[in-house]
DNA sequence: CGGTCCCTTGAATATCATCAACGTAAGTGG
DNA sequence: CCACTTACGTTGATGATATTCAAGGGACCG
């Protein structure tokens, strides 16, 4: 973890590792187009800036903040938080190993969010105006970061569902939601550690920090999960499932098959 | 409104106006970055369709549809909604002229949500392939764009907090929210028109249509709304603000100044 | 005129927030 | 090592809020 200088970072206090190496990044996938050569991904290293680590509790951004690198998270955990109208926070995402954040500010040119790590973690810094100039002349990376800010926002959106749940169904689908990512990046999905606080989980679902107790214990006790402070296993994956699919009394329908017309584009 | 069929398509069951002159149109400044100069303005006449007219209640563009245009909103308005896993539906957005709409489905090709129109409306068919080999030659439209899909980040990221909220916060916020957008657009932010049903803002909001109409109630019989059916009038627009800014009893805090730590990039 | 759609209103109930107390574990300092 | 503190989580009692079920009003349309 040598300390580099080459590129101008924003503070100096952390150690810095040595600049990225995407080549050998556990992630690349995740960030990177599959099907990027490694000649294509050396000549990124110029908008790479140092891979920077975040210390529990450290801020990586914070509101109001200008905006001028992207992070792609190599490890660990993070979670962004914004401030309602009447100043109440709630927590916008759980960010981990692969993940890109940082996007709310590009629009204004200033974070609108704040980004605190939950466990020490690394990200890796991406020079904004940089990778403005490096799409310029790489398509396939264009695409490939069109696609990350669309996947934010499908995943945004499928946040906002939230607010026509029950208390039941959003920790269920929160639940559920961890699991698929970890399974995606090769983990189990059965058995997670919950990185971040009760706090942290009933601000991300609208719900108080009681209620997320009550619940957990709830799902406990009816065998869905099993649960030793912040470490889950999920018992019960399929009945977890039904609970984010009905609550109504009677008519719990089924998902109608999602309609194909093919457009002729 | 002479049928153009220099461009191909997806149906033809709508008469086609002639194609999409940005020159001329009203809402250009929302979709195009201010300081473009009408040649180059023109260049773009390349990327566009048709303008394409939508009635009220069709569909424009249907979950799981292939992904082929990106729409930007010339006259009328429009909403898009999801189903979560119980099949449930949600609202994920009013939209109207401006606004561009689509980009959630960039990430998969095929559109996550549904969109149909609130009223006869019209969009700007923006082909997706056309738009990102333009993006190449065109750095300050790609960095517009990029900022489009932050804002609607941004935008989603907002309507988590609904979550949060109580109904009457999650009310006055919808209510403000389209006031702030009729204003951007030189329209009054006093009096406009609910173009969706009370379902629609149910389904937005995360309530019921009964919790909606008894709560518009309540805002007009506390003199903070005038209503006439879907007419509405913002009486006190500062109350309005208030009713999002505190629920709890005492400690209704101020939102604390925006931290503006300058960082040397 | 009958039907439908959209909206409103009422009464009973379920759910969640609030307030409060307590438990546990980790860290600090004598 | 023990008393103390702090952070985090659990649990209980109570009340506010929103949902549910039900009924009905009003506008529009064939």
């Amino acid at each position: 973890m040598a300390n580099n200088t080459s590129f101008q970072c924003r503070t100096l206090e952390v150690p810095r590792p040595a600049p990225t190496r995407c080549s050998r990044c556990a992630v690349r996938n995740l960030c990177l187009p599959m099907d990027m050569h490694d000649g294509e991904v050396d000549r990124l290293m110029g908008i790479l800036g140092c891979a920077r680590r975040v210390a529990r509790d450290e801020v990586l951004f914070r509101r109001g903040e200008a905006f001028c690198t992207l992070y792609a998270v190599r490890f660990g955990h993070l979670k962004t938080s914004r401030r309602d109208h009447r100043g109440h926070s709630y927590i916008t995402g759980f960010h981990m190993a692969g993940d890109l954040m940082g996007m709310e500010a590009i629009c204004t040119g200033r974070h609108s969010s704040t980004a605190v790590a939950l466990e020490d973690s690394e990200v890796c810094e991406i020079s904004f105006a940089r990778l403005q100039a490096a799409l310029l002349d790489m398509p396939e990376l264009m695409l490939h970061f069109h696609r990350a800010m669309s996947r934010e926002i499908v995943r945004d959106q499928s946040a906002m569902a939230f607010a026509g749940m029950q208390g039941i169904e959003r920790l269920a689908s929160l639940l559920l939601d961890l699991s698929a990512r970890y399974a995606r990046r090769g983990l189990s999905p059965r058995r997670f550690r919950l990185h971040m606080s009760r706090a942290d989980i009933s601000e991300h679902l609208g719900l108080t920090l009681e209620s997320v107790s009550r619940l957990l214990a709830r799902f406990r006790d009816e065998g869905l999960i099993a649960l030793d402070k912040r470490d889950v296993e999920l018992l019960d994956i399929g009945r977890l499932q039904a609970l984010t699919m009905k609550t109504p009394p009677g008519r719990g329908r089924a998902p109608p098959p999602v309609s194909l017309r093919t457009a002729s584009c």
